[in-house]
DNA sequence: TTTATAGTTCTTATAATTGAGAACTAAAAA
DNA sequence: TTTTTAGTTCTCAATTATAAGAACTATAAA
């Protein structure tokens, strides 16, 4: 009957702050729990029910999260001989390429901020010379990013 | 009367475009929009009634939306000698602190996994270290920041 | 002093998100 | 073959976000 799995108080202080930073970044509020649980919990696989019933949420609510993080890669799941059930984790050994990711999203308006210089007026110099230097960084940074992987390597 | 300015229909695109983009950073469609009119626009300051006609706005979310963005040190305004309105621009040249904050919002996690990463239990080796990588890479980046800023300025 | 201007604030209306609950399905177990 | 398990999908209700429109306010102009 009951999967609910048992957590501390200040585990669900962490998944609860962990869950709005996650939705601060565009998940729904029970995905961004999910991710947030996989990531606190001292169990590091938990099947559907404990999912659900740890975090009070419905059938649907469950399956759509649990899908869509699967879509997103931020978790995937396991099984056991003997046992029908799917065991979710967090995929966070993928660090690397979620941070990437979220470089990606920054630096990606780049192109569309030089198709808006290009087609500003000669006139507005002191504007343009300040949308060129955001377009310029912005590419210089996502140039250095793999140093910085490199760099970061060698002091660990 | 007419207030409107008047917009190529590639400047109308490159609005929506940026508009939807600020969206995704968290902005409302309306407040999205008016930050990408005022990047776009061959006018750099614009007008209250300029800025809700020509993105077809009523006074209320014009008015909440300018305000939103000014409390954010996206926009802000000059007045001309002789005349009430206030003309509105984009605070382009403020890009760096921008970038800045962006970052921030990156790096600030880092604190609240360390709290996470405090509190799990020591068995589950492989996941830990990895949650330890994270953490260890967001420091490492918040800290060569400064340096990245310096390096970009001088290949300028 | 009255009127016009430049917004602001308040009260809805509409639309979009979110998730609950029930009905359903596919595979495995009995 | 029937039943149970482990979910999925559908429909709908509730919440939340968004912005429209009207009423309001403060300052300046006439």
């Amino acid at each position: 009957m009951s999967d609910q799995i048992t957590l501390t108080e200040k585990q669900k202080k962490l998944i609860e702050q962990l869950g709005i930073y996650h939705e601060k970044s565009g998940l729904s509020p029970a995905s961004g729990r999910i991710k947030a649980l996989l990531t606190v919990s001292p169990v590091l696989e938990l099947s559907f029910d404990q999912i659900r019933e740890t975090l009070q949420l419905s059938k649907s609510a469950t399956s759509n999260s649990i899908n869509l993080l699967m879509s997103m890669g931020a978790i995937d799941y396991i099984t056991h001989p003997g046992d029908r059930k799917r065991f979710f984790r967090s995929k966070i050994g993928n660090w690397r390429d979620t941070m990437k990711q979220s470089f990606r999203n920054i630096t990606n308006v780049a192109d569309l901020l030089e198709e808006i210089l290009i087609q500003r007026p000669n006139e507005t110099e002191e504007f343009n010379k300040n949308l060129e230097e955001v377009i310029s960084f912005m590419r210089y940074f996502k140039k250095e990013i793999p140093s910085l992987y490199k760099k970061w390597d060698k002091s660990e």
